[in-house]
DNA sequence: CCAGCATACTGGACGGTGTACAGTTCGTCC
DNA sequence: GGACGAACTGTACACCGTCCAGTATGCTGG
């Protein structure tokens, strides 16, 4: 998008996130430099930088704004049943855009609004099992932890297991993980 | 280690891995470059290339070797405390060395001979639980995936969460999958 | 013993990266 | 209307992985 030279960008936090988002989803991870943002927004490269503090920073908002693609489990579903979908769901997630899962390894998942969000309604779900607040945290995080992991297999370059396949797998875990988690009723 | 010019370098895959060991040692993920290695051997950055095909290659082999500090469990050991040491073990492993974790995390895991041969010892305590050669892949990778992701927690920057705890929550974690996994006795 | 050859290695370069510094241009507010 | 601060550009630095063309070395067959 060039602009006529002598007017302004008129650039701003989220211009920049969307810009983001376009070049990653056009050109993936490896094409997702400063000067390919810039570039998308008809802007020298280090024009960025007066709306985004880092490249890494602005890797952040990216991350947490596609999570705001997921629904939270309502509080008053089934607990057990809605831990699992939304976990099931964050692994369809990743296995759909693959080059998101390296950015939320390599920043052990986020903690952007729209993932804080999804931490408390599942902390909610869990208090309904009676699971107190202070094991929740842990409990969450085991969960994550192996959706994350089977999401991160899943779309491995040299993948001989199929997702699908690996899907099944990480249903079969997160009933381990709950089972575990929660106390028999 | 500089050399007075005009003579061979002599390098073999070996040395290269071994300076790559030693650099990665002192200076981090961040200083591992095929620039700082070849400097380590007193060579030009590209003839490593002659001994190395990539970079990732030589990150993989890096990978596998420290895997080499492990030490398998042996055949006759309590299957359940048996994997749940290893596990543990592998985590410290992570934990003592932060700077293994994005280069495990971005390979998913590594697949040198080391890497096998603690999965061959895995399965063979799982078989001897009464676990089948099928299940038993997936146990294994349900167990690497949370060990794996709890090292990476353990090693994040912003860690608020301390090692201790993590890899205690870590033993509950596998307490539970392995309690899932092994049918009752 | 010497010719020939494959291999190891060097020098230099290409195209890319993130980002700092200095300067210019613009919108806005007193 | 003049000053101020923010937005933006141009340029540059210090890296990165890797390729290409050349040179020198050690080993091998005659």
């Amino acid at each position: 998008m060039p602009r006529t030279p002598g007017q302004r960008a008129g650039l701003t936090h989220d211009a920049v996130l969307t810009a983001a988002r376009t070049v990653f989803a056009q050109r993936g991870l490896p094409g997702l430099s400063m000067r390919s943002v810039a570039g998308e927004l008809g802007v020298a490269p280090n024009a960025l930088y007066s709306h985004v503090a880092d490249k890494t920073a602005l890797v952040d908002a990216l991350l947490d704004d596609r999570l705001g693609a997921l629904t939270p489990p309502p509080p008053d579903a089934d607990p057990v049943g809605g831990l699992r979908d939304v976990m099931l769901a964050t692994f369809d997630l990743l296995a759909a855009h693959p080059d998101l899962v390296p950015l939320y390894l390599a920043r052990q998942g986020a903690r952007g609004p729209n993932a804080r969000s999804l931490g408390a309604a599942m902390t909610v779900l869990l208090a309904r099992a009676g699971v107190d607040s202070d094991a929740a945290g842990r409990v969450v995080r085991a969960l994550i932890v192996s959706t994350l992991g089977y999401a991160a297999l899943a779309t491995a370059d040299e993948a001989n297991l199929a997702p699908p396949q690996l899907r099944a797998d990480l249903e079969v875990t997160l009933g381990w993980l709950l089972r575990g988690a929660i106390p028999r009723t």
